[in-house]
DNA sequence: TTTTCAAATGCAACCAAGTTGCATTTATGT
DNA sequence: ACATAAATGCAACTTGGTTGCATTTGAAAA
């Protein structure tokens, strides 16, 4: 996989290349679970500031390069790969050993009793547990 | 429902009976949705110091009283009532437009392609959408 | 190739959620 | 009423995330 590979997802997305995000999209693209901010800064070697790395991921996310992901920490993690917008076949996996956090497949959404009056657009689902590793 | 309930369900659960608990429990009781830490200093009219606050979160979830919920915004609410401990017969519905998060039912869990080797312990469910009121 | 201009970067300052250490106060058991 | 452990209040701190602004840079047009 060369840089000429990475420069064209850019482009196809019209964002510019530079630098940062080149850095970044080699980054996410050879890793298999999500990343938080420090997780980044620490791997990037704090070569990017931090508000230039929020506005990429934003980008990044807009784009549909990355999604973002909320496990129960509170804290935002980000995965490569986009969201399906409708229905559920996503779902994360929180290793609560580790903290890592995985995507997985979901082969049927969960049955809701949903009161009259309210409308579903989208369902998240988080899974607690222990990964292979611990 | 007077005030020797409320003392009553201190007790039971092992925590003194004080003036921040009594008027944090009393504002719980008669709530229907999540609240934030910024509600709670809100409807509480600011009378309760923040660390304590936090610290009478915790308490109350770890006695079972209250259950923390993180819903995608990354910021924790609290609502009534403890969270089942094992499979899943409770959700989060978030609404979009008022930002309000409610309890539901769930009458059967998502179905999961969980790897070899993961083990689940727990499953979190948030709906979004729209609400009734909105 | 050079010019040009919007977009991207870096920096500092900021905000809010949540935590921690510590001195003071208060609830409860004796 | 007393003693003690727990709860409170306060200040200081940490961290995720945002914003305004001056500077730099990528890419398209001349």
């Amino acid at each position: 996989m060369e840089n000429s590979n990475f420069g064209q997802i850019l482009k196809e997305k019209g964002l510019k290349k530079t630098k940062v995000r080149m850095a970044l999209l080699h980054h996410f693209l050879q890793l298999k679970h999500a990343q938080s901010y420090s997780d980044l800064q620490l791997a990037l070697k704090s070569e990017i500031d931090k508000s230039t790395l929020y506005r990429n991921l934003t980008s990044f996310e807009q784009a549909g390069i990355i999604h973002r992901i909320n496990d129960h920490s509170g804290i935002s993690k980000y995965a490569f790969g986009e969201l399906p917008k409708e229905g559920q076949d996503h779902a994360h996996f929180v290793c609560e050993t580790c903290e890592t956090v995985y995507c997985m497949e979901v082969s049927a959404p969960p049955q809701l009793n949903v009161p009259k009056g309210f409308k579903t657009k989208n369902i998240q689902t988080i899974i607690k547990g222990v990964c292979s590793k611990c």
